[in-house]
DNA sequence: TATTGTTATACTCTATAACTATA
DNA sequence: TATAGTTATAGAGTATAACAATA
């Protein structure tokens, strides 16, 4: 390949460096990682993990929210959901409660001690994200959040 | 903050969405797991992990390399370099050599057998990825892989 | 005294199957 | 017959401490 071809180069053709600490999978994985480790930090204070946190969040942001649903947003095993539920309400910060529209599911709802530790978790976490992204103008931001957004297959909630 | 401050936000006072399915870390964790999971069944055929390609990466790419250098550059324990190297090494894909200036040492050293490997799992995952970005264009690529450099803090070897 | 590779161990995560009560 | 939640268990991954050989 010579400089004249880098002209006319597709997504498909494109040079792919592919040396370990330069392909898009070693980077990703070392940027979420560094991630991670900040927001599990951040959480820390408040005895969360990053996968309690989500559950919290989701029953905070969410209403009518199944263990089910759960399961299938966090693409996590329906059984890995119990035991963070049963975390979270031995913490007294979420509740089971029945679905009056199906007795065998269980809605998992936010008590008010649970939202004032989300609040305050979220907070702790969102400051941890901007420190880590600080470097990074509001246009590139913009342009991250909708690559990942594309590459992550978030599905809808019910 | 009213409508009228938005036009003059800096990165330190974007509005952040911080709903779980929106923040960054979210985001990045559920792009990283699709990723992995790509490279993960790209690399099975080769009876490689993730690890274990990223160590006969290394020694592929890399001479002069000790346990020690795959622990700082990869973030591991030293304990677990070990077991990855001795997978490797009985696969006949590496071996371990005598660091002739410091005998604690051992240099790992792709064998001819793991280069082969190598190159046929490398362009494997390559693939893989170029199928996960494929809806990018080069400059957004390009873009990703700044950003992620820049958060990944990857060591250079020594 | 510090470092390299190694072993051992415990702890967390993850994946899977089987059970119950409801639908 | 299928689904929601639960229990139990085994496997993978991770973290930590201690040790022998060498620096």
């Amino acid at each position: 390949m010579t400089d004249h071809d880098a002209v006319v180069l597709s997504s498909a053709d494109r040079h792919w460096d592919s040396a370990v600490g330069a392909d898009l999978a070693f980077l990703m994985a070392r940027a979420n990682a560094r991630s991670l480790a900040g927001v599990s930090a951040a959480l820390k204070p408040f005895r969360l993990k990053v996968r309690s946190f989500a559950v919290l969040s989701l029953a905070t942001e969410q209403d009518r929210l199944s263990q089910r649903d759960l399961a299938e947003f966090l693409r996590l095993d329906p059984s890995q959901i119990v035991s963070l539920v049963d975390g979270l309400e031995k913490a007294g910060w979420v509740r089971r409660e029945p679905d009056p529209d199906d007795r065998r599911a269980k809605l998992i709802v936010a008590t008010a001690a649970g939202r004032t530790v989300h609040a305050q978790a979220r907070a702790a976490s969102d400051a941890w994200e901007r420190e880590l992204f600080a470097d990074l103008d509001p246009a590139q931001l913009e342009q991250l959040v909708a690559v990942l957004r594309t590459i992550a297959e978030v599905p809808d909630l019910p």
